[in-house]
Formats: C-alpha cells, sequence, structure tokens
RNA sequence: GGCGACGUAGCCAAGUGGUAAGGCAGGGGUCUGCAAAACCCCCAUCACCGGUUCGAAUCCGGUCGUCGCCUCCA
C-alpha cells in the first residue's frame, strides 16, 4: 500500500488512483537561466514517483509544462537583446541536457503556454461568464487586464490552510492595477508597449502565471488528476490559484487527488535560491559528482526536509555512488550468494510505501551492497544478486555504470596493466608503481586482486 | 502579525511509545610486495526544563535556537 502526505489534508493518505493510469501533473520551469540543484531536487523527486509506481506496475502519464512567457523572460531578453524565443529556446535545450544527464525519464508531454494561448482564453471567458472573474482596465497598457474573484469562491485558501482575511493583509497591488481587492490575481494582462502578446476578447495581452497549468492539466489529463507535484514554495500562491481556477471552471473538486510537495535546498541556513544568488548549477554538481551523485545526494534525505547542501554532502554522495557501483559491477559467477533477495525486495518497496522514504530505501541497497560484497569475498556467485542490486538502484534512477570515457584508450591502459603485471612477478615494484602512479594521474585506477588486476576510470 | 517546518554522533540523515537504520569522515584489524577495493570491529541516549506512562528521541506543556511561505521562486 502507497501512502503519501497530502499537502490538502495535511495527512499521509494511501494512494489509490482514480483510473487504470495514473494521471500526473508536475510544475515546470521558466526557463530564463540555469537551473540550479534546487530544481535538480525537486525534478529527482517526481521522477522517483514515477519510477516506483511504474515499478508497481501501474502506468502513468506524465505531464510537465515550459512557463515560456512571463515578466522575467521578457526582462532578461530585452537586457540581452535576444527575442524571448531565442531565450526560452537556449534554457529549454540546458535544461533537457540536465535531466537527461540526471537520468530524468522525459514527461509524456511537454506543452509550452504560448501554444496553449487559445485554450486559456477559453477558460478566463467561461470564468467570466460564471462570475468568477473580471475585466478591469489597466493604467500601464491600452488593453484590459483580467482578474479571478478570489471573494467569489468560499473555499479558496484550502490548500495553503489560510483564511481569506489573512490573505487580504498581506496581499499586493501593483501600481496600474484595478483589482476590486487586493488578493485576486491576474488570469490575463493587458499588453505593455512592445511585448509579445496575442490577440483575445479583451485586447491584447498575455496570459497570467496560473492559468496555464490550468489549461494544460485540463486539456492533457482530465478534469480531475491523481497527481499535482512541485516544490513548496509554489503551494501559494500558485497553487492555491490553480485549483481556484480549475474547480471554478469545471466544477469537477478535487480537481488534483493528491498534492505533494518537495522541501526546499538549503545552503548553511539559508533557502537556496536566485534571488540571494546562493545556488549552483545542475551542470556544476553534475561535474563535480556525475548523475548517479546528483541523485543519491538528494535522495539522502526525505523530499519533505529541507535538503543540506555542501560540499562535503555532495562529496559523500559522490562516494556513496561508488560504493554501490562496485558492489553491483564486480564480476561474479551466477548465483544469489545465498542471500534472500525477497526480503530486500519487502525492505524497499516497504520504505518506498512509506511516503517515498528514500533514506530508507537506500539503507536497504547499502545493506545488500554489503551482503554481496562479503558473499563474493568468500567465493560465492552474486551475478543475480547484483541484477537485483541493479533492478531496485534503477527503480531510484541510478544507473551504476562504469565511467567510460576511457574506451578508446582501454588496448593502451591494458597493455600497460599487462607490462605491469609482469614487472610485479619479477618483483619490480619501483617500476610497477611508477605506472600504477602515471595511470592514476589519469585518472584511472589500478586494483589487484586475486584474479588478476582490474583499472576504472573515475 | 498569520500559516508551517525543524533542532538525533565530526558531517549528512532515518526512526514518532518498548531501550538509537544507513552513508560520508575517523580509529583498530584481515587481505596485499605496497596500495586500492572489500570484509571484521569501534565511534551518539536524541537542544533544554517539567509532565503523562511500567516504559519516551518518539505523547503533552513550557523555554531557547534555526528556517520556510505569506511578493517572482523547485
Amino acid at each position: 500500500m502507497i501512502r503519501f502526505t497530502n499537502t490538502l489534508s495535511r495527512q499521509v493518505e494511501e494512494f489509490k488512483p482514480e483510473g487504470d493510469t495514473v494521471t500526473m501533473y508536475v510544475c515546470g520551469v521558466t526557463p530564463y537561466d540555469a537551473s540550479h540543484i534546487g530544481h535538480a531536487m525537486s525534478y529527482v523527486v517526481f521522477d522517483n514517483v514515477k519510477r516506483y509506481l511504474m515499478w508497481k506496475g501501474f502506468a502513468v502519464k506524465h505531464v510537465q509544462n515550459f512557463t515560456d512567457i512571463d515578466d522575467r523572460i521578457i526582462e532578461r531578453a530585452n537586457r540581452l537583446k535576444m527575442t524571448t524565443d531565442e531565450l526560452v529556446e537556449k534554457y529549454i535545450n540546458m535544461y533537457c541536457d540536465d535531466m537527461r544527464d540526471l537520468n530524468i525519464i522525459p514527461p509524456d508531454v511537454y506543452p509550452y503556454a504560448t501554444r496553449e494561448v487559445p485554450e486559456m482564453i477559453e477558460i478566463i471567458s467561461g470564468l467570466i461568464e460564471k462570475g468568477y472573474a473580471y475585466e478591469a482596465p489597466s493604467h500601464l497598457s491600452e488593453w484590459s487586464d483580467v482578474y479571478y474573484r478570489v471573494s467569489a469562491k468560499k473555499d479558496y485558501g484550502k490548500l495553503s490552510h489560510r483564511t481569506q482575511d489573512s490573505l487580504m493583509a498581506g496581499a499586493r497591488v501593483e501600481s496600474g492595477e484595478e483589482k476590486e481587492t487586493p488578493a485576486d490575481f491576474a488570469l490575463w494582462k493587458g499588453a505593455k508597449k512592445d511585448e509579445p502578446s496575442w490577440d483575445s476578447p479583451w485586447g491584447k495581452g498575455r496570459p497570467g502565471w496560473h492559468i496555464e497549468c490550468s489549461a494544460m492539466s485540463l486539456k492533457y489529463l482530465g478534469e480531475r488528476i491523481d497527481i499535482h507535484g512541485g516544490g513548496e514554495d509554489l503551494i501559494f500562491p500558485h497553487h492555491e490559484n490553480e485549483i481556484a481556477q480549475t474547480e471554478a471552471y469545471s466544477g469537477a473538486v478535487p480537481f488534483v487527488r493528491y498534492w505533494l510537495h518537495n522541501a526546499w535546498v538549503k545552503m548553511g541556513d539559508e533557502k537556496m535560491s536566485k534571488s540571494l544568488g546562493n545556488f549552483i548549477t545542475i551542470r556544476d554538481g553534475l561535474n563535480k559528482v556525475g548523475g548517479d551523485g546528483l541523485r543519491l545526494w538528494v535522495m539522502t534525505s526525505h523530499y519533505r526536509k529541507p535538503l543540506s547542501f555542501s560540499e562535503a554532502t555532495l562529496e559523500a554522495a559522490k562516494n556513496g555512488a561508488d560504493r554501490l557501483r562496485t558492489a553491483a559491477r564486480t564480476p561474479s559467477e551466477p548465483g544469489d550468494g545465498g542471500i534472500d533477495l525477497n526480503t530486500f525486495r519487502e525492505r524497499f518497496a516497504a520504505a518506498m510505501d512509506d511516503d517515498l522514504n528514500t533514506p530508507q530505501a537506500l539503507a536497504v541497497l547499502f545493506d545488500l551492497a554489503k551482503e554481496i560484497n562479503r558473499c563474493r569475498d568468500e567465493g560465492k556467485g552474486v551475478a543475480g544478486a547484483q541484477a537485483f542490486l541493479l533492478e531496485i538502484a534503477g527503480v531510484l534512477g541510478l544507473k551504476l555504470e562504469e565511467g567510460g570515457a576511457a574506451i578508446e584508450a582501454a588496448p593502451f591502459v591494458d597493455l600497460l596493466v599487462q607490462i605491469r603485471t609482469e614487472l610485479r612477478a619479477a618483483k619490480q615494484f619501483a617500476l610497477s608503481d611508477r605506472i600504477r602512479d602515471g595511470l592514476a594521474g589519469l585518472s584511472i585506477t589500478l586494483e589487484d586482486g586475486p584474479q588478476g588486476t582490474t583499472w576504472k576510470q573515475d
């Protein structure tokens, strides 16, 4: 029985999808800059959700958007003297490269906000008809804005557990806006001079931030979806507003059955974020510790707890991944070594069932790795156990592959290793150590075992 | 001010009533020509105070400290 913490109820609930296929929507990025490892955390977490559901036999349909138009994109593009399309393309490509190297399974659909504008206009029009939204003049544009009328939906605030009164106090009104009340939010923004814009019943303009997710989830997944994921910082206002819009428009309640949110990455005591400038990019992280290392780093902490970043925690994750790789990939004879794999399978599943407890799941992998190593040391065949380790590591998105970049040089390395073996047989240790040290300087590590010498690239 | 989270060994981090998983680092062994890898052993009473209980890291009350959201944010 799989259980998830549902932000809506604040309870751990048994997961039961509504139909045969689990429908899952995850909030994507706004591609105006390189993604940092905080983003990596979120996408690794939801990739694990998806992989685990698939391992348990569920079919999963996963949709993730690109917010390819918003204030930051327009501002950045203007500054760099690029079009918004050029800017967006550059960072989407970078994002996709990052995801590939993190071994993230791509979503079934990757919709772009700018390609779904007619659908959004239809929803906004529907909301106006039903009295949930209103057109208002803008002082920043010759065209109108459209706002969602928060007071029209009684349960507004149910996700973030806030009352409408408390929201009024903190709400902000930009100069130039003509909202009925401060908590109302934009569905449509009238175009300012020289901004990208689309035609609409309210003149030229562009969609507000929240409406795209409503339009895309409705279009690709239907009125009611099983899982909606994202970072904890999206709970308010983004997801709160998304619920309000979507439920008001479709009438299907609840719009989302399980709301899952991951916590943030902290640098020291602070949240990693672009505005604080205290981030490192996914690419930097990948270069330092590789895809497995980064994923394992994310998984050492439960997804709903803040994840501590430091060079030391990242390095520890890399060393842990190396340990698993050695256990899984050191050649061995067929057999399970007498290890009770079913017990490990059950422990792994129990940990993952329990609100995706990856720290405990990892503990199972490390325990299994230790058993494999011990049995192999005793001369037992453990290839079957290794295959199982690779299987459950794969559920966590870990590949545990040997580095392959030196493949072209392999014949030369093999030759040196062979010569060194002969030198060692002749007790020419000074020379043989020179070969080992020299190769170490080229990131090739030699290991002398009972069956001869093996090597690997770091 | 409103809502919420957290404080477990040198570092990271599970565990939410029955006497502390796992990883990294460190120490001691085995193996090795020496290493490396691997294996074995060692390394915490859970911020503090009070309470409930046969029994609490785990429940209740309080104190101190840290952080997040409420504005763009994974």
